[in-house]
DNA sequence: TCTGGGGTCCTAGGACCC
DNA sequence: TCTGGGGTCCTAGGACCC
């Protein structure tokens, strides 16, 4: 007997309750199309930033690296707040990568994820700005709520880009792709009014093509695809465009031949499946057709918290065991921190630990019941710390909890406050 | 002087239970 | 003292995304 994967041939429109009637009961009337847009904030951090240094608009600027930047000259440290002189991109030393960097920058070949000593070769010229996420959290909020009062079903993709469900604001729309331009336009204005910042937009039948839309005509751009144009507009960019082929499966990708999007889509299912696994496989034949048939989420309940930090240099976990030890408590202090504002507790306790030569591990630990509680996730992450080795240098060390469940504020309030004394006894020894 | 921090989802083996 | 199989939980690692 066949698969039936045929099943996921129209399956553009699945979990959706509304989907079989439109397709189905409704006489000659003509059907509503799922439209689903993207919406992604142009430069997002560096652009937050322009807002109160427009004098710096036109040059090139990247935000990133830790808040402490290199001494002047003079021994004293550069100020980057509000009008001080701005440190170029050659004085910084130190870790960190560019989490944003302007398109002017860009041009440079400055990008994100770009560690800032490699960018301060291409670019030494280039500003240097600290991140200041608390900003960046205010105006994220600010562009999704002026997105709400016009088109409410919005999915939140982190800071910077959404997902919107325009289908149910089309229904009686005559040409449901000319409404949806307008709306397009009319949220842009909106985000624009509301914040001073710019962003573009895709509009295309579901969340996997409106992502690779938004980006054709960035920065300001407004794309709006249907199915029949997926073949001139969607196969011939990289297979990388696509969210979710990454940088493993893109490399494997090119081994195989396969650099396009409509190569991926021209390759035989069962071929994919040989090589990618069933179920990775399947899923990059449908994605390369343009087929996607996720819902647009407006709520989902936080699945783990974490905190984590590099040092500034690798620590030896004999040699520099007490700040280790205060480091580690410090993350564990943070976490429950954070449980408590957000107002979950959780069960499963895991640490990562990241060595000088970038290789990796974590290990976690299942309690009996919920905790927000710092002593106890200091106490099961101090027993994960047991089962790790212990004998090169770290780079980096965090804390994370998951098996998250909504805490009431009882929960809360049994939570004693830390005294932050017996905590530091057992680490790293 | 390479390579941040906060997440989600998937896979796979073993334990344990029915 | 042989032969399964399904389901769920736990743990570790890895790919990927913003």
């Amino acid at each position: 007997m066949p698969e039936p994967e045929d099943d996921l041939d129209d399956l553009n429109d699945p979990d959706d309750p509304d989907g079989p009637d439109r397709a189905g009961s409704q006489g000659s009337a003509v059907l509503a199309p799922r439209v689903v847009a993207h919406l992604d904030m142009d430069a997002f951090y560096a652009s937050v930033e322009l807002l109160r240094r427009p004098d710096l608009r036109g040059r090139p600027v990247v935000v990133g690296g830790r808040r402490r930047i290199a001494p002047d000259a003079d021994g004293s440290a550069a100020d980057p707040a509000e009008t001080g002189p701005i440190p170029v991109l050659r004085d910084y030393a130190g870790r960190g990568v560019i989490t944003t960097a302007t398109y002017e920058a860009r041009a440079l070949g400055v990008h994100s994820g770009m560690g800032l000593m490699k960018a301060a070769q291409l670019a030494p010229d280039a500003l240097l700005l600290p991140a200041d996420f608390d900003r960046y959290r205010l105006y994220s909020r600010r562009f999704k709520d002026a997105v709400r009062t016009l088109a409410p079903q919005v999915e939140d993709r982190g800071i910077d880009e959404i997902y919107i469900d325009f289908t149910p604001l089309l229904a009686t729309a005559a040409d449901p792709w000319a409404a949806a331009r307008s709306l397009a336009i009319e949220i842009q204005a909106a985000v624009r009014s509301a914040t001073g910042l710019s962003c573009s937009l895709g509009v295309t039948p579901n969340k996997l093509l409106s992502k690779i839309a938004s980006d054709l005509e960035k920065p300001g751009g407004i794309t709006v695809l249907t199915a029949e144009e997926i073949p001139a507009r969607i196969w011939p960019l990289a297979v990388r465009k696509v969210n979710g082929i990454g940088p493993k499966a893109g490399a494997k990708l090119d081994a195989l031949d396969i650099r396009t999007i409509g190569e991926l889509a021209a390759a035989d299912p069962q071929w994919l499946v040989e090589h990618f696994g069933t179920s990775f496989g399947r899923w990059m034949h449908e994605a390369a057709h343009g087929r996607d048939p996720r819902p647009v989420v407006t709520f989902s309940e936080p699945k783990s918290i974490s905190r984590e930090t590099t040092f500034e240099r690798d620590l030896h976990p004999v040699r520099d065991r007490a700040t280790l030890s205060s480091l580690f408590t410090g993350l564990c202090e943070k976490v429950a921190e954070d449980l408590r504002r957000k107002g979950y507790a959780g069960r499963t306790i895991g640490i990562k630990l990241r060595y000088d030569d970038f290789s990796q591990v974590t290990r976690d630990r299942t309690i009996d019941a919920p905790t927000q509680d710092a002593r106890l996730i200091r106490r099961a992450a101090g027993e994960c710390l047991k089962r790790v080795p212990l004998e090169r240098r770290l780079r980096l060390l965090g804390v994370r909890i998951g098996g998250l469940s909504p805490a009431g504020v009882a929960g809360a309030a049994a939570v004693g406050l830390l005294d932050g004394a017996g905590l530091n006894r057992t680490l790293f020894d």
